[in-house]
DNA sequence: CACCAACGAGAACGACCGTTCTCCACCGAT
DNA sequence: ATCGGTGGAGAACGGTCGTTCTCGTTGGTG
């Protein structure tokens, strides 16, 4: 039953949500806001959409696409697991700096609707869970522990937060700097020093 | 005006909506459950807060000094500016276990007011500051670089934040382990390696 | 041209929320 | 005992929101 251009609808649907949620919190922004900015109306978004529930998980699913498209674009020029780990922070350099950046949309659901919404709190750890493997994989490549891995993340979200509340846009290029030295750190560790201390800058 | 015992209820009402607000969500909490909660009247929490964007401000102040009591107690063993920072994760530890943790208040109280609430978007930035600069602090004590303060702090948020979505216990020792690594990095850069190597377990 | 299904615009509905107001019971002072 | 004012319980008010419904229009089909 589902019309040609659905899909089409569903996309502009979502990304209108995604900026009015994004902007100005999910709870502070109305169905018939949504509607405004979508061009749209009520009718064709509860079609597509069963509740608002459902409309946050996919605008949530949208901003992971966005996520991994970035990660994927500022990690072109890699040519090593370790350049490829250390530039999701150049990643996070770039989406830091612009205007509207307002924090991870996936922490910020969870602080708004984790209490109350379990689907949300799915799609976020789901993400998170994503984000973890893929350091992870890497961090295997080059050999290392998976404490490694963890301890990168943690490094990943919390130059997040930090630079959603303090507006810094340095805090990204100071997160790169302490991965690069935990990850010489564990090498030297692991195996001896391969390419001791090269530091990255 | 203020009545002998208007203080004792601001503080009950505080931390009755506290505990409603930390676990439901601002949003989700409303003022009826906050009187209830508190067993007090409405007129009274109107009269000692006009509205509810004050009380919110007046939890994030009682949020503050839970913080502040926690990281002084977690620190009162230690002997060196380098263990007062590392006890910080001792305390993230035992805070990350309890039953109810649902994250970082502040960071919470961000994602969802950040975008209507300058106040509380103040009260957020006031405590991370406060957070950084203790942080700075010690960092200087140990003769290094400011640049491994904010290091540090991005493990602190990165640690509060992947705690309360993946509620792995693991994840402050993770913390504490990076901290002294960069620690120990940094050390070694500075004036030679003093103690090297000794990493904290 | 007549008809039916789909669609958009927007009203309607029920629920909830922040805030204020009403009313009554209580309590110390005269 | 009476009175004034204080505080509590809860109704009331205005607004918003998620969701559904109505209704008039349209555009394709016999």
């Amino acid at each position: 039953m589902t019309r040609p251009d659905d899909t089409a609808a569903r996309a502009g649907i979502v990304a209108a949500a995604d900026r009015l949620f994004y902007v100005r919190g999910i709870q502070n922004v109305g169905m018939d806001a949504v509607r405004a900015e979508a061009g749209s109306s009520l009718k064709r978004i509860y079609g597509l959409f069963p509740s608002k529930e459902d409309l946050v998980v996919a605008v949530l699913a949208h901003r992971t696409a966005i996520w991994w498209s970035g990660v994927e674009r500022a990690a072109a020029g890699a040519r090593t697991p370790r350049e490829r780990l250390l530039s999701i922070f150049d990643f996070l350099d770039g989406w830091f700096r612009e205007d509207d950046f307002r924090g991870c949309a996936f922490i910020n659901s969870f602080g708004e609707l984790g209490a109350t919404s379990p689907r949300v709190v799915a799609a976020v750890r789901e993400q998170k869970e994503s984000v973890r493997a893929y350091v992870r994989d890497l961090v295997r490549r080059e050999g290392l522990a998976d404490d490694v891995a963890l301890q990168v993340d943690l490094l990943v979200e919390g130059a997040q937060t930090t630079a959603a509340i303090t507006r810094d846009g340095g805090v990204a290029a100071q997160a790169r700097r302490a991965a690069a030295v935990l990850l010489d750190a564990a090498g030297v560790e692991a195996d001896g020093p391969a390419e001791p201390g090269r530091g990255d800058r």
